[in-house]
RNA sequence: UGAGGGUUAGCCAAGAGGUAAGGCACCUGGCUUUGAACCAGGCAUGCACGUGUUCGAAUCACGUACUCUCAGCCA
């Protein structure tokens, strides 16, 4: 890749060592890896994990790596998320190239390998319904026991099997089972289902398949077929894999990929499972599968982060085998490292509270100039206009100032940024004794600098604009969608521990013009507020909404 | 004693018999017109625990504890 981004030096890890050893040793001359999803859904943040790795590895071993739609199950998949799927992929700036595969277009083939093993005396037509399959199986310390249906002749299982095909059974009625061992202390290997029965019509395929072959009997078949040499995989899928060599060793396949397995991605203060990320959009929760607090990619992506910045948390992460807890704040620092080296600042006033300048005469205005970047000068500058009245964020001022704080006080003075230093001389209250307006004076000698005439140094620099070249906006704050570190984890219910505050929408903010008609992909700091950008969907020219994409680390705030 | 994994600092993580990388967090100090960024320094006599092998063990052996995964015609 040629991008200039903020990449932690990349560590080793066992993958890497074992890709090293392969390409040393020469049993492979390079590396062919895979993204499998299947298109059931929205992809989320420890997609992005999986296809770092795998992506990543084939791009820093000058390998390739294919995507591959596991669509071996057409009950749950669907068109859209197979277009959703490739968007998101793209997004995280991957390319799979010529390398787009359907498990759906080995179907022909691993029918022809079904036969095949039916042939061996390796697999058989079974009879016995769901339950009776599952009480024939054992359990976790009992071995299974042999189903009546598993010593048909083989005539009498090509028979049925072919029936299958042509879609004479309905649903459930019958499965083809591989002929193993009912006894195996691993479950995987009791007489596994290689097909069943689904009337349905697939989103890749069309109608062409009354039968549809199980995850254990297409996946390593798909990856001999692709010539995949390294099969990366999440850790659940690990007692799979005496399966997933089986089929490698009964079958003519074409070349011997090998599995390997890593600790999938646990996000503190989000839940991450399908079924659940599911329920917060059927309820209402979240506004859809692209809500901005969502551990998405569709909602990352909408909130503004970037895709650098998910890069560089995939890589800073690491890749192992034991289950880990990443802190969210780790992703969020990311964004910020991004976002600060990249993000034109800005000014912006949330909570707006008036500050007239009693000593700036009405109608008079000036043109500062304010860098849009402190350490970039090459970023340029922006105008500014200072007026008689301007706004400045009601937490900037405390009319009885608690400890420590350095803003603005009554008495007190303050240097609003790229501007003038300025003094609070009185406020204004309505009835209920609410602040309604604050009264000031600036110094005119203090354009530059924190020094006020008399050589004192001023603490506080707030951030302001001016009232009559503001524009209007709404802006939407978000917060963790939980409270609870861990939602997911004992046995209540994780929708009691939805954060209530995780949006707050502040609908009167005032910006720099600057921002109207923005473009909608710039990322900007507001400063000491954040990092901003404009909500893709809900953003126009009419009415301008902005996301706040992270906080700005805040050290005060901790205090 | 069902099988298979895992355990290095608050959170990740490198390490493959030669004396504990790195990142985040945290603490000091500096710099600063963002309480931001940045810069400098600090942060494991110890690698779940125990025993053993060895001149030498996070690395090897044995044992123990805790923890995760698997009993879908899901992936």
């Amino acid at each position: 890749m040629t991008t200039t981004e903020h990449v932690a030096p990349t560590t080793n890890n066992f993958l890497r060592t074992i890709i090293d050893e392969d390409l040393k040793s020469g049993k492979h001359s390079s590396i062919v890896t895979r993204f499998p999803p299947e298109p059931n859904g929205y992809l989320h943040i420890g997609h992005a994990k999986s296809i770092c790795i795998n992506f990543g590895l084939a791009r820093d071993f000058g390998g390739r790596c294919h995507l591959r739609f596991d669509d071996t199950n057409p009950a749950k998949e669907e068109l859209e998320y197979i277009e959703a799927i490739k968007e998101s992929v793209q997004w995280l700036g991957f390319d799979w190239g010529e390398h787009l595969y359907y498990a759906s277009d080995n179907f022909e083939q691993l029918y022809q390998w079904a036969i095949f093993l039916i042939k061996e005396g390796k697999a058989y037509v079974e009879d016995l319904n769901a339950d009776e399959i599952r009480a024939h199986r054992g359990t976790l310390t009992e071995p299974g026991t042999d189903s009546p249906y598993r010593n048909r002749s083989v005539e009498e299982n090509l028979d049925l099997f072919g029936r299958m095909r042509d879609g004479e059974f309905p649903d459930g009625t019958r499965v083809l089972r591989a002929r193993i061992d009912m006894a195996s202390p691993n479950i995987s290997l009791r007489d596994p289902v290689l097909y069943r029965i689904i009337h349905a019509p697939h989103p890749h395929v069309g109608d062409a398949w009354k039968i549809y072959p199980m995850y254990d009997f297409a996946h390593g078949q798909s990856d001999a077929i692709e010539g995949i040499t390294h099969s990366i995989c999440t850790l659940e899928f690990e007692s799979h894999k005496p399966l997933y060599e089986w089929f490698l060793d009964n079958l003519p396949v074409p070349a011997r990929p090998r599995q390997y397995e890593f600790a999938r991605l646990n996000l503190t203060y989000t839940v991450m499972s399908k079924r659940k990320l599911q329920e917060l959009v059927q309820l209402g929760i979240v506004s859809g599968w692209d809500d901005p607090r969502m551990p998405t990619l569709a909602g990352i992506k909408r909130r503004g982060y970037t895709a650098a910045a998910v890069r560089a948390f995939c890589e800073q992460i690491g890749v192992g085998r034991s289950d880990s807890w990443i802190d969210v704040s780790i992703l969020e620092e990311c964004v910020r490292t991004d976002l600060n080296d990249t993000a034109p600042r800005t000014m912006a006033v949330l909570r707006p509270i008036k500050l007239v300048i009693d000593n700036y005469p009405a109608g008079q205005s000036e043109e500062l100039q304010a860098a849009n970047h402190p350490q970039k000068p090459e970023m340029g500058n922006r105008s500014i206009y200072f007026t008689r009245e301007i706004w400045i964020d009601a937490d900037d001022f405390m009319e009885t100032p608690s400890k420590g704080f350095h803003r603005l006080t009554v008495g007190g003075e303050v240097k609003l940024r790229a501007g003038y230093i300025v003094k609070c001389t009185s406020v204004v209250k309505d009835e209920q004794g609410t602040i309604v307006e604050l009264h000031g004076e600036y110094d005119p000698a203090s354009r530059e600098g924190i020094h006020t005439a008399d050589g004192r140094k001023v603490k506080g620099v707030i951030h302001w604009v001016s009232a009559a070249h503001a524009v209007t906006a709404e802006v939407r704050l978000f917060d963790r969608l939980f409270s609870s570190a861990n939602p997911d984890r004992g046995a209540a219910d994780y929708k009691q521990f939805l954060n209530p505050g995780s949006v707050e929408t502040l609908s009167e903010c005032k910006l720099e013009a600057g921002l109207n008609g923005a473009d909608l992909e710039t990322r900007y700091q507001f400063e000491r507020m954040g990092y901003f950008r404009q909500d893709p969907n809900d953003s126009h020219s009419g009415k301008l909404v902005f996301n706040r994409i992270v906080t700005l680390r805040d050290a005060w705030i901790k205090k």
